[in-house]
DNA sequence: ACTTGGCACTTAAAGCGGCTAAGTGCCAAA
DNA sequence: TTTGGCACTTAGCCGCTTTAAGTGCCAAGT
């Protein structure tokens, strides 16, 4: 019995299933495969794929279908991340350094990853957290009433209010905007409530609660919990396939609303800096058991800012998704961390 | 031939369209509905609301389902928009209370306006150059770098660099702050341009052409062609009744892609403050020849600063999705203007 | 120890005819 | 103008048969 023959098939089926959406007999295997074989052996290889769990039959009579795990081995296995051509990515870069905002950015990222793989695609903002300070400016709206203002290196804005219990002079504004400003000017901003807890010590006890007071509201600026927006793009090509239709779209779409949902899953990357795949029921959220996701982190440098993801049905093209996923996270990755 | 009843019997056939989603036929009306006439005289009223294109037959031997025209009659004359009822207002007042930014207030709104109408929503954020000004604030990054922040009355941040020719000083940048901030606090943003031109003229030569710059990409800023973002919600809505599907759902996704089509369509309102609807082919999108769109402005006074909508198919609850969007436009015209 | 041709078997899908239920249109009477 | 009555239309359903694709397994071949 012949091992490497086996994974052959699998991997056959596994193509012809992708593009023609139809189970595969062991026949038109034969015909369109160069296998050497017949197709009475073909069946023989298949039966130990199906003891093994690999492929299965909708019905008695019909051809095989990977299963989730088939799916996952032709991941492991069977798939060479092939780069895009240059002109390819030549396109991408163009189409990304037109963009001059962060919204226009990844706005702009998350439609091209759709375009290229035909699939619903997923980019995250980039994580406040995660990403280092550029500026920290403070706008007296009122005596009483000072708007922080948080600029991150990558271009996202983020912006709270705080009400103070004594005024506060434009003076002493400009001089906790200066010190604040030299305390974490390139800071990462987990390290920013370190960097400031003293601050209000360079003041004198009547301006300090008002100084307190802002402190405390940048402190909680950077350390903003709600991780942040995901921008979705591509539902419509969810129904290009006009196959086994609401029963799959309807949970895909719900889940996609579920934006608390998206970002969990797509916290779940490996650190490594090649695409992650679940695979149908991999994935734990069991709308999107029938659905499949090719997740990454995008950063400069080992460091991820953020995540982006395409999700499709578990029979895509691997491979091509792969390789756009992994080429729009670098290149939204190059934008985001250098000037 | 009585000419109210006739009107009786349209209105009865679309209220009964909306619930069942099947054609209804003379029978089923008279039992539905105490209209003291025979089934007979329900059809001969029928045949003659056919004749003038109201309604019409999927197949001879079937019921009478609305025409466009007949759900324009409908919303015309046959509709009152009936306010909501106090506990419904009083959770959304809530619900819309709980926002503490502008990103998350739209957020909440369009999610809301998606629940209460189950039907697809689509909120427009508050456009730029129709609020008005809170603040500009102008962060040196590096001498020859400046950021130009537009803080908006509505809470939307607006930012763009910009590079100068020769470097600025920080005291020189404070002066430009003030003298720009004097000049356009409060204005409308359409107004501005016109306030700022003659800063520069406030300077010496040697800062002059910085300072033009400066108020170069302000006007810029505000001037901001691309009208703004749009926000979708509910679009598994799509998918909740079973019906004719791939279909009619694949098209309106599509549209809903298109956010410039979006926001041309979101334009389209009366100036009124009643919601305006748009039925089917009424709708010059043809992807949308099979859903209908209740739209209005929102803003303070007259004042339209951006506009929301829901989207469904032609067969939807008229009265209480213009309840839903008339609500919803009150209030988060409310939370946007005053403070 | 595999591979292969052959063959009986299974089953979903497609095609077909008859039946039913819902609904219409029209007419003649009230 | 309304109504009861009646002939007519037709989509949808049910049950039947046929067809095509594919399988599993066995006995023979290498």
């Amino acid at each position: 019995m012949n091992q490497d023959r086996r994974l052959a098939v699998l991997r056959a089926i596994v193509e012809d299933y992708v593009a023609t959406h139809e189970p595969v007999g062991s026949r038109a295997l034969v015909d369109r495969h160069h296998l050497n074989v017949s197709s009475a052996t073909v069946r023989n290889d298949m039966a130990a794929l199906e003891d093994e769990g690999f492929i299965a039959q909708p019905h008695t009579s019909a051809g095989r279908i990977p299963t989730d795990k088939g799916y996952r081995l032709f991941v492991d296995r069977l798939t060479e991340v092939r780069a895009l051509s240059t002109p390819e990515r030549r396109a991408i870069q163009n189409f990304l350094d037109g963009a001059f905002d962060l919204d226009e950015v990844v706005d702009r990222s998350v439609r091209l990853l759709a375009q290229l793989t035909k699939q619903v695609a997923i980019v995250q903002y980039p994580s406040l957290p995660r990403s280092s300070v550029r500026h920290v400016e403070l706008v007296a709206l009122l005596p009483t009433r000072v708007m922080v203002v948080v600029i991150a290196s990558t271009g996202r804005i983020e912006q709270r209010t705080v009400e103070l219990i004594v005024p506060i002079s434009e003076d002493t504004l400009a001089s906790v905007r200066r010190a604040i400003n030299n305390a974490v000017q390139g800071l990462r901003m987990v390290d920013v409530p370190d960097a400031i807890v003293d601050v209000a010590k360079e003041f004198g006890p009547s301006d300090r609660p008002a100084v307190l007071s802002i402190v405390a509201s940048l402190m909680e600026t950077v350390a903003e919990q709600r991780e942040g927006r995901v921008v979705i793009s591509g539902a419509a090509n969810l129904t290009r396939v006009p196959s086994d239709f609401p029963m799959t779209v309807q949970p895909v779409l719900e889940a996609l609303e579920e934006h608390v949902v998206l970002l969990r899953l797509l916290g779940e990357v490996d650190a490594s800096d090649e695409p992650t795949v679940r695979i149908g029921s991999e994935n734990d959220v069991e709308q999107l058991a029938t659905a499949s996701i090719v997740s990454s982190g995008y950063g400069g440098e080992g460091q991820t800012i953020g995540n982006l993801a395409v999700v499709g049905p578990t029979r895509m093209d691997y491979a091509a998704n792969m390789a756009s996923v992994r080429a729009v996270a670098r290149y939204l990755g190059r934008m985001m961390t250098p000037q």
